[in-house]
DNA sequence: CTTTCTATGTTTCCAGTGTAAACATTTGAA
DNA sequence: TTCAAATGTTTACACTGGAAACATAGAAAG
């Protein structure tokens, strides 16, 4: 009496192994902090033998470059919907920009490690990666620019410019786990809050 | 006639070859862009077996450490003559503070990036590195309050994280190449005369 | 000057990695 | 029903970081 057994038995062709190696792959980064996964270890994980991975990405590189380019599309999501929230209200727009930047990187912090880590960028090899990334800075470029209509291009992509800096530098800082050693001081106010204190900066007039 | 030939003749112990070690991987990370590069090829690079590198540092790992402590002890050196240049003038301070950080990171990008190289940070195993970490961060904080004895505490924090923020974020865009993607359109200006535009910050009154 | 000890460097070895190539199986279309 | 494409597996290879045992140079002690 063969039958399907209570345990799926181990499906021959798994359904989708694109995404659950994904999946797998930004649980494991999330787990260990950094992108120093194997191959290997990553299809065990999955259950699948460790050459299946490259049915489905040409190499190691191309998998994280999925991730990242995925970690844009989440930071360009967020942006949009942070500017769209903001209205035209001037006053609240950097700052609403800014700290849906940060909860991006904080809910997804394998995605944001690997969006900025350094065996990716420069590369280009990937440039689906660029491609995403573009798409998600100008974002920020573009809402400021909508907001501020006659102020002048440069000051328009330098104050830009300083709402990404600081809000990439507090959200890298944190996640390498510096900003934590320095701030038990004050003992750490959670990031929404800090940014409250750090945002808005200087405005256009 | 056996005499000293032209070429050394490849001494036998090298002379210094922790130094020598040092040097290569700097200048191989500089290369490379990051901090991917192999022991045996350091190793045959400084011509000497691969595992002549356990001899003077215990594992990959502490080699990178001592790249990075080395970073923060050139980023603390870099912030104190800027503080001391600047002297009392507050107005010019932060500017100052800031245009060394970004010009330490980009005179030693290779010290920068294994300062916040994923791989290292967090990790208890090396603690000289964030030692030298916090001697380099507090300089800033510290330089701050001195300017500004009478703001409150943690307005005084608040400066001094924004300040960081800030030029840490920029420092690690323009390393991880996204800086340069994005600014092609104001044919790039160099980080100084950026950070011109960027510092100084809202000040403390 | 000899002996000996220690620091430094080499050889050899191992488990683990990313990836290519050949082979197997399942599935969907002809 | 047949067959080709998609998806997984096995096997093999060059390379990696690191452990262990061995070799040698130079300093210290006799």
């Amino acid at each position: 009496m063969v039958r399907k057994s209570v345990e799926p038995s181990l499906p021959y062709h798994h359904g989708d192994l694109r995404a659950a190696l994904l999946r797998k792959a930004v649980a494991l980064i999330r787990k260990r902090g950094d992108v120093a996964f194997s191959l290997r270890e990553l299809a065990s994980l999955t259950g699948v033998s460790h050459t299946a991975v490259y049915r489905h990405f040409p190499n190691r590189g191309a998998l994280l470059a999925e991730v990242a380019s995925h970690g844009f599309d989440l930071l360009a999501q967020a942006l949009t919907r942070a500017a769209e929230a903001a209205g035209g209200d001037r006053a609240s727009a950097l700052g609403r920009l800014g700290q849906a930047y940060v909860a991006m990187a904080m809910k997804h912090p394998a995605h944001f490690t690997v969006m900025f880590s350094p065996d990716l960028h420069g590369l280009p090899e990937f440039p689906r990666v660029r491609e995403a990334a573009d798409r998600a800075f100008n974002i920020m470029a573009e809402t400021v620019a909508l907001l501020w209509p006659d102020a002048d291009p440069q000051r328009m992509q330098t104050e830009a410019l300083r709402c990404w800096a600081l809000v990439h530098g507090l959200a890298t800082l944190q996640i390498s786990g510096n900003l934590g050693a320095y701030l038990p001081s004050v003992a750490a106010p959670d990031l929404a809050t800090l940014l409250n204190r750090l945002l808005p900066l200087q405005r256009p007039t």
